[in-house]
DNA sequence: TGCAATTCCATACTAAAGTATGACGGTAAT
DNA sequence: ATTACCGTCATACTTTAGTATGGAATTGCA
């Protein structure tokens, strides 16, 4: 279904974020000027200080800016921050003990240890390790180890 | 040397980064309060339109609030951002070659693919790794794996 | 020169990983 | 009920990895 684009979206989302921020960053900047200026010739005549008026402008447009500041950092920083996504292991349908076993296999597990551990018979993690293998197509542990982490599977 | 506490000066250097960050933010605010409000009292008597001065204050404390939120963002960012830590490398007293077998083992590539790109022999290899598994205190080129990203070695 | 460390290579062996194929029970969809 | 997976386990086999030695050339240093 909507699965089939999942991986190529973060860029295209990161883009979006972007506009959006500019677009209510302009919009909010447009309000304030009007209603401050509204305020400013409203209380000019009642001497309110202009370094309180300056003041105010600061802090929100501060605020503003630090907000749009982190958004926009966001966008980079889940770029190089690795994030687990399972929309991926859904699309190479990697199962549930594929994926475990993929887990298992890169904190440095044996075959035999990973059997222990989830109970099963050593032929049955071998039967699940060369699906993986095939699924992601390639030849070892240590290639799906890689593979696994270029991709974000873990 | 040097070396033995270099890990562990991330966290302070972060909090450093954002005291000045705090400090240098105080003083530009001061200054540029000053600043505009020495602009305003000169030519407020001509006329100078305020939602200029609005659209400057704006702006001004917009690129400072950006700057500042980009900074306080960029601390966190190197926190969860691994690092290659070369004194470890030293400090395990791995060599180069067996560095670079590391390295290429946590790449997914055989004894054989590493003997044919550095043109050793397959038993040099073998001498690296059960020498490289030796120094990591492992038994396989998984474990390798693991324990070298869990030190951020590679 | 002698010594130690590094790097390379070799042999021989054991252990583990990987491949191929088949079988069987369960389950979910058609 | 049949098809189609999924998950489990088995056997048999080949390949790769890992371990244990030791030899030989090189380099730097005492």
């Amino acid at each position: 279904m909507a699965g089939t684009s999942g991986s190529w979206e973060t860029p295209v989302m990161t883009m979006t974020k972007a506009y959006v921020s500019v677009l209510v960053f302009g919009l909010i900047l447009g309000l304030l000027t009007i209603t401050l200026q509204f305020f400013e010739y409203r209380y000019y005549v009642g001497r309110l200080n202009t370094d309180i008026y300056t003041a105010v402008v600061a802090t929100i447009f501060t605020a503003i800016g630090i907000w749009l500041g982190m958004s926009l950092l966001k966008g980079k920083k889940e770029k190089n921050s690795p994030e687990i996504d399972l929309s991926k292991v859904k699309k190479l349908k990697l199962n549930e003990r594929e994926y475990e076993v993929l887990q298992l296999i890169a904190q440095g597990l044996s075959n035999q240890e990973i059997a222990d551990k989830l109970f099963l018979a050593l032929p049955t993690i071998k039967t699940h390790t060369s699906n993986l293998y095939w699924k992601l197509n390639v030849q070892s542990r240590t290639q799906a180890v890689h593979k696994a982490r270029s991709l974000n599977l873990i």
